[in-house]
DNA sequence: CACATGCTTGACGTTAACGTAAGCTGAACG
DNA sequence: CGTTCAGCTTACGTTAACGTCAAGCATGTG
């Protein structure tokens, strides 16, 4: 069974990121883990929250757009505040996320069609100078 | 037909960016408009570099891996210095597209997921409250 | 001609997302 | 008991990607 609790170097090693990094997410609510004494102790629920910080990063999302995110994922445990407002933030980022999923597979294509060109470049040395300028 | 060469301000309306940002990709060396007398010409192939520019921005990368991804779709032009190291990188940055394509995919599906919750709790005001802490 | 318009080049300012260094605390160890 | 170690707070530093003036040409227009 993995470990309920890790101490703030256990996440930075399991995560690779950076003691300085957890507790910048802190201060800016995007983690909120328990306290023994001084001691930060993360949850599991705080390794989900990072989790899905990580991996909004990698998608260009900014730490803003990741909080709301997280508030979307977490709606249940919140008072539900504005809850409704939250659900339509969620919607809109979805609607983002399906549009650059979409726009990302084109770019895919594309870039592999250059590269099959690039092959061509290096296999055999022909440079057909296509049109001039 | 669509004319030929814009100036900055022409640019600028197009692809919503301001001139500054134009100078700025021309700094940094993505970009390469003509010039007339002072003005800066920008042409059919530059338009072409800055929606990869914008493209690319959208996915989360630097200005720099954008850069090096420029080359790459240029890679007839350019007298072909590393040729087969510039190779290389699109080789990697493809796979890394491929790779961020597919968690997308992934977090749109849990998204998707979050929100049939979401929509649950705002008609239906039921909380069942799963599990405490 | 005066002046507005559009573009130019500096150069300093700003925000996000941390890095880094200084100095304190509390448990553990020889 | 001294110190080593892990973690803490406070605070200034850094980089990327521009924003925002300031001041200077060129060109057209009343």
């Amino acid at each position: 069974m993995t470990k309920e609790i890790l101490t703030i170097r256990q996440m930075c090693d399991t995560y690779n990121v950076t003691p300085r990094t957890l507790r910048f997410y802190e201060s800016k609510e995007l983690l909120f883990p328990a306290r023994e004494g001084q001691k930060r102790l993360f949850s599991k629920r705080d390794r989900a929250r990072l989790k899905l910080i990580l991996r909004g990063k990698r998608f260009g999302f900014s730490l803003e757009e990741i909080r709301q995110l997280l508030d979307l994922y977490h709606i249940g445990d919140q008072q539900h505040t504005q809850l409704s407002r939250t659900y339509e933030i969620g919607r809109e980022r979805l609607a983002d996320m399906e549009q650059r999923h979409e726009e990302l597979g084109l770019a895919i294509d594309d870039l592999r069609e250059q590269l099959k060109w690039g092959e061509n470049m290096i296999t055999a040395n022909a440079k057909p100078n296509k049109a001039a300028e």
